[in-house]
DNA sequence: TATGAATATGAAAACGATTTCATTCGTTTC
DNA sequence: GAAACGAATGAAATCGTTTTCATATTCATA
């Protein structure tokens, strides 16, 4: 394995000149410069990682929190941020705390020991007082997920206007018993939709009752296991909020499978606009998010934290969601071949 | 930024004995150890993780390439090799080749840079006589994706008897005309299928002609427009074999949009057993991979490999597929509330 | 009671880069 | 022709650990 002192070595010249040749210093001939490179190329050289990263305080990774990478949602933010980290060389580690705390936690340490530079946080598990004491070590970014104690650069969305839009689209088509059903209890990003959605009712003066909430879901089997629950009760809801396609997708499966039809029986709405939305049958209104440009924008704004060293800035950065309709809510003009 | 010579100071103690302290080594009195562990946690230290790579020559990182992340079945596989990582202690950073040779061996400069202390190469975009030479810098390991001239441990699926198995069940349903629908020119895992589909054939004595072969078959959008394809030949086919889930999606989606029915006209099987496969209508024949044990085997491997140092064994770990059937392919009986 | 082993500790050398500071050599400037 | 300056280079300190080697103490054993 090739070091900078073998370059130097075999250029007869100084391990100093051979770092001002790698990181482009001025004040080097043309002669020497030449001499190096060949050298470099020769031997094989590449500077050590852990010795820059320790020198320089700086080791170019990321680190990115997510729950769980199988849900798209997260799967479409790690490609988005790996590939904008990438433009700015930095790598991505992926820390999926699987909605545990201490996993969590224990991540944050990557922090400490400085073996990343900063944290995007695109899930939150442990109250913000908990994480607080890590903005010592390096930046903390949020992106996606929210907490209004938290006095560092967000990138998040306009959760409660999604929210909003989905359940006036519900509205306006005549629905008022209309059910809601989120995941994540600790999520604000649950909880702004949540304000959404009520926001809508009362505007339509709809009053909302506890039993069509369903704050549990977040997999296509909790779909499947809220359609049923929902069914069993004495006063149907006609409509459903979701706060993932993987959930709508659930109970659209489950309630085809029974017998039922949607939307006449019950109209379905979405959120992510995953790839599914468009596989089911009948295809899936849903709440498109813009994750890449989230993503982008996390990544631009941890960047610069890292380079001015400034963390504790509150900054928000909010990007707009947009309905997308389809036959899960609208019916008949778009079934076009079943039955 | 506390340093271990600051928790030295504090207990008037040498660097060696917080050192011997932190890494559990032996002869420190009892004294001493609950001073030097009194005084890390009042100065809130942590070691300096660049300090201790470059010292243990060891950054405690895997290097895992997928092509996109967004395919769920790398989804899945990342899901799994970093909970598998994270057992061993090591973190996991992402590199997406985006199916490019320059963006892979870009990537390969990790190692060789000694950011990580191996590579899981769960797609390869190269020849292998570029890949060999950074065996060097340390272990590489196939997984899923392999190449007979790579002399590297590879844990892979037998992907041969996964094309047979889902192309004979074709078969046994009396289709003979059967497209073959795959991606990744470059990819033997691609390969194997076609020759496993190819002996199915063989076996039952039915032609296969070109034109019924698709290659460049990705996404859901490439199902749709293989699906047109299809129909547009003068002959056409009965069934078709697919390499992933999501293209079986798109034949669906595309074939009942068009007023076809699924499996009468068309019978179709998947590969991968996504979560999409029970979603869709008809549900998706298709066959399991069992990703979490071959990830797990995968980390297991390298973590050896790190530690003994031999990167240059030929050893091959396969699991067995399994196929699923569902009713994309056997019809009436499971079509349950359809029309 | 001397001897050797086991226990306990520290000084200093590594790991492989970058940076500070000093030095040398030309070239300009007054 | 001395002073000042810019260009080119290198010696050595530094980043924060772990390890090697040396030394000192304690303890058991002959």
């Amino acid at each position: 394995m090739a070091t900078i002192e073998d370059v130097a070595k075999l250029t007869g010249l100084s391990r100093t000149t051979v770092s001002r040749v790698i990181n482009n210093h001025p004040y080097v001939s043309e002669e020497k410069r030449k001499l190096v490179l060949e050298a470099m190329e020769k031997l094989g050289y590449v500077p050590n990682s852990s010795a820059r990263s320790l020198r320089n305080q700086k080791t170019s990774i990321l680190a990115l929190f997510i729950p769980r990478i199988t849900n798209p949602f997260f799967s479409e933010l790690v490609e988005a941020t790996e590939i904008a980290a990438a433009e700015y060389g930095y790598q991505l580690i992926i820390c999926q705390t699987r909605y545990s705390p201490e996993k969590e936690l224990n991540y944050m340490n990557l922090l400490k020991m400085k073996q990343v530079d900063g944290v995007i946080l695109a899930s939150i598990q442990n109250e913000w007082k908990k994480l607080k004491p890590f903005l010592q070590y390096g930046p903390i970014v949020l992106c996606n997920e929210f907490d209004d104690r938290a006095n560092v650069p967000t990138v998040r969305l306009d959760q409660v206007y999604g929210g909003y839009i989905a359940t006036k689209h519900l509205l306006e088509q005549g629905h008022t018993k209309i059910a809601y059903c989120s995941g994540g209890y600790r999520s604000n990003v649950a909880k702004s939709r949540e304000i959404g959605f009520k926001k809508a009712l009362a505007e339509y003066k709809v009053p909302f009752h506890e039993q069509y909430a369903f704050r549990d879901a977040f997999h296509i089997a909790d779909g499947k296991r809220v359609f049923q629950k929902m069914m069993a009760l004495s006063e149907r809801p006609t409509a459903v909020f979701t706060g993932s396609d993987e959930v709508a997708a659930g109970i659209i499966s489950e309630a085809v499978k029974c017998g039922y039809r949607i939307p006449e029986d019950l109209a379905v709405v979405g959120f992510d606009n995953q790839a599914i939305t468009e596989l089911t049958n009948p295809t899936i209104t849903t709440v498109h998010q813009p994750v890449k440009q989230m993503a982008q924008k996390a990544v631009d704004v941890i960047v610069e934290k890292i380079q001015t060293k400034k963390y504790e800035t509150k900054e928000i950065y909010e990007f707009p969601l947009q309905l997308i309709v389809r036959a899960s809510t609208i019916g008949s003009k778009l079934h076009q071949y079943e039955a």
